[in-house]
RNA sequence: GCCUCUGUAGCUCAGUUGGUAGAGCAGGGGACUGAAAAUCCCCGUGUCGUUGGUUCGAUUCCGACCGGAGGCA
């Protein structure tokens, strides 16, 4: 039995989107994005999206599908993308899931299930650990989740506080919630390709190249557009890499040159963290160019890996 | 040409009253389960410019040479 989907991954900067249109112009699909940026609406030239041209005809699923304004979360994701997913099949076409949000993709593929969440009780207990720190919180959540405490940093704010939140909104612990949807069978069985360079600079070079496009193209004008329109800076949208530097620099906090180098840096150290991600995940078929993408060789590996 | 300052980690610089050295930034590694382009953790060996000399021992002191900056002519 062949997978029922195509994943195209890789960290940012090394040809998925073209290499997605491909694979869908020569296998009959469609392509679902996973990208936690590309979705909001407004927000096109930092998050590099695929422009029409781009898209070649294929149909695009998963982008400008939320507010710049609104807090989209994976649960949502792996919802509406879920749903998106099936329709494809059911259509008989190959879904082919692109983009570089991982923790989306492994979520999609496993069907996942996320504990409520509740904003009260996240703020109730931010606060909290604004007030007392992260020790006593720790030791706090140690009486009803032992392992989380063990586990988790005195630093990690995000992540106690979440524990603390799913606790006390389902009574039940987020360590025993993850233990159960980890033995959940996978949603969808799947075959992945991920991209890279063979050597880190090359990728680099080419993040650089693509932050000076990025401003040639207009990301100035772009982001001054989303806060024209009232975008709050602590929206999700606008903790995006190139769009919250853009907006610093526009408040006067620093130059526009200066906003430049933080977003290229910043992009490779995400680059690093993709990579770092994808490192631990098995079954990931590596493509690593030596020089240039290589799309015709990197599609003769995808038909032989959907045949299997 | 002469004088002064300077040459230490990829970069900017500390430092060793002589016992082969340390910060920031850059960089590297890892984690990650309703914010994920987010969030969090860990990591500093480098011919101390080259070459002679003094010394038990020199990156540290002295000389010469080679870079760099400034000054006088």
């Amino acid at each position: 039995m062949p997978p029922q989907l195509l994943v195209i991954t890789g960290p940012t900067a090394t040809g998925k989107t073209r290499l997605g249109v491909e694979a869908a112009l020569s296998l009959g699909g469609e392509v679902v994005s996973a990208d936690s940026m590309q979705l909001y609406r407004g927000m096109d030239i930092g998050t590099a999206s695929p422009t029409r041209e781009e898209m070649r005809g294929i149909a695009h699923h998963m982008l400008d599908i939320a507010g710049p304004d609104e807090a989209y979360s994976v649960s949502r994701y792996v919802e509406e993308a879920g749903q998106v997913v099936d329709d494809i099949l059911a259509r008989g076409a190959l879904p082919i899931v692109v983009g570089g949000t991982g923790l989306y993709i492994d979520s999609l593929l496993s069907g996942r299930s996320f504990m409520p969440g509740s904003p009260e009780l996240r703020e109730k207990y931010s606060a909290l650990f604004d007030e007392v720190g992260g020790e006593e919180m720790l030791r706090l959540l140690a009486e009803f989740d032992p392992e989380a405490a063990q586990r988790l940093h005195a630093n990690d704010k995000k992540r106690i506080v979440r524990a603390f939140e799913v606790y006390y909104a389902t009574g039940k612990s987020i360590t025993r919630h993850n233990e159960e949807t980890k033995l959940l069978p996978p949603r969808y069985s799947s075959a992945t390709v991920a991209l890279s360079f063979e050597r880190r600079e090359k990728l680099y070079e080419r993040i650089d190249r693509r932050v000076d496009m990025m401003f040639a193209e207009g990301l100035e004008a772009e982001v001054r557009a989303l806060l024209e329109r009232g975008v709050s800076d602590k929206a999700t949208a606008m903790q995006a890499i190139g769009y919250k530097e853009t907006a610093a620099a526009l408040r006067g906090e620093c130059s526009m040159a200066e906003a430049i180098d933080t977003i290229k840096r910043e992009s490779r150290r995400y680059a690093k963290r993709q990579l770092s991600w994808l490192s631990s995940k098995k079954d990931i078929h590596w493509i690593l160019w030596a020089d240039e993408p290589d799309y015709p060789r990197a599609l003769e590996t995808i038909k032989n890996l959907m045949q299997k």
